[in-house]
DNA sequence: ATAATGTATTTTGGATCCAATTCGCAATGC
DNA sequence: GCATTGCGAATTGGATCCAAAATACATTAT
């Protein structure tokens, strides 16, 4: 924050946007570069659809489809479409299209598996950074969590939770290959935490790995992170109907 | 194998191709499917180039240019260009193009000590499954390495060691997410091995890996991995110039 | 009736065309 | 002289058009 001098002779305060100093504006100042474009929109929309099972396993994704319910062509389309098939959520046939990329129990297993590798470093590795501001927020999304009656509000209120902690980390390669995994198995996910048991056990997890946030303590915030995953998996194993491919 | 009569009264040795046994040729049978776009055709030279280096950091990529070099319209370019975003290797502004993407030195850290995590698991549990041909094959990519007088050769000499004992982990998405890891400092490793001692240093560390491998020592394997890794983590770290954000 | 073949429709991949934005540079005003 | 403005070229994002392949369906021969 700075006082400036306006050339009309007004004093104004003002933050200073985009890193120079040279012209003083008296409003707030948006980079129109991160305006998004077609092809983005729909690619968020189809994720999110795929990540949330609104769109099943091997559903087709009809290009000529998409493009009418968003009133677009096709070639954004096929740019979301790309960028799905980049992250595993949609496969691939030459001139036979795109559809609903499914995991089989081997393959979530592994991605279970992953996750608790990597996300135990990452937590630990957080913890000395929480703010209380963080801690806070991630107290707050565990209490949405433990009284939300909405069934599908739990998906995202977990990845809230957990994610709040993981941004402490400051490892932006990490987050963003974690997004992926989770990504690829929140379908499965959603559907296990309405099983009998899982929504009380995930919570009370929750709570051990906040208090360990809380007190500072890495090591157990890390080893619960990695039961807590590993315990998703073989509930998982239970629950999970044979799939995919 | 079997034996068939065919309709013209020979009588074939054939291979029962893709499945059913209902058709029989006397002829090798490929999926034709698989053959590749050019966009896969354009991604992959272009890929290929940046993780090379003979595409340096910051410069941009002009979907025309591309399109006359490949003889072929922007359209395939562009869906080249979708699947590299994706991966981390350009970078694009809206209206404003790709431009080849660069790594900080802390992007840089991070991503070593996320394959050091990674990969000293993989190899971890790589080594009770790592055949007698595999390890013959390690062992001739490591003297290849070692005796390889060509500079340009040992990326991806270095690399086919390393990723010939992965192989053996049956764990695909682990190795999915170090491929892409490795894409995104390849860059940096190859100007490192030519660097004073880093030559000789790899191939010790490398006989170290291999000989702990054919003795079944997974512990050990892994440990030498990660440190491994994480040498050439801290050598970069004198080497490389400050770049790219 | 059934299996094989031929044909029409659908769908994808790629080329071409058009609109919107950025960039380079000259012209202008202070 | 220097910052600002206005235009034209270069470049991107998206729409439309066309060719190639796949799918569905009708036809034919056995």
């Amino acid at each position: 924050m700075r006082f400036l001098h306006s050339t009309l002779g007004l004093v104004v305060l003002t933050k200073d946007i985009l890193g120079e100093g040279k012209c003083s504006l008296k409003f707030q100042a948006v980079d129109i570069g991160k305006a998004a474009s077609a092809a983005t929109l729909i690619f968020e929309a189809l994720r999110k659809a795929i990540v949330e099972g609104d769109l099943v396993e091997g559903e087709a994704l009809r290009q000529d489809e998409i493009a009418r319910r968003f009133n677009a062509s096709r070639i954004p389309v096929r740019e979301a479409l790309t960028m799905l098939e980049q992250q595993g959520l949609v496969k691939t046939e030459r001139y036979k299209g795109a559809v609903v990329a499914g995991l089989s129990l081997g393959e979530a297993d592994e991605i279970f598996e992953f996750r608790a590798l990597v996300e135990s470093e990452i937590i630990g590795r957080a913890v000395p950074k929480m703010t209380d501001r963080i801690l806070q927020d991630a107290r707050g999304y565990f209490e949405d969590f433990r009284n939300s009656k909405d069934p599908m509000a739990w998906g995202d209120l977990n990845r809230n939770f957990h994610w709040t902690l993981y941004s402490a980390s400051e490892l932006p390669f990490y987050l963003g290959v974690i997004d992926n995994a989770m990504n690829r198995i929140e379908r499965y996910l959603r559907t296990q935490l309405v099983m009998s048991g899982e929504n009380e056990r995930a919570n009370a997890e929750h709570l051990a790995i906040l208090e360990a946030c809380e007190t500072g303590d890495a090591q157990r915030a890390s080893e619960l992170t990695r039961a807590h995953i590993l315990g998703a998996k073989a509930s998982l194993r239970l629950h999970m109907p044979q799939s995919g491919a």
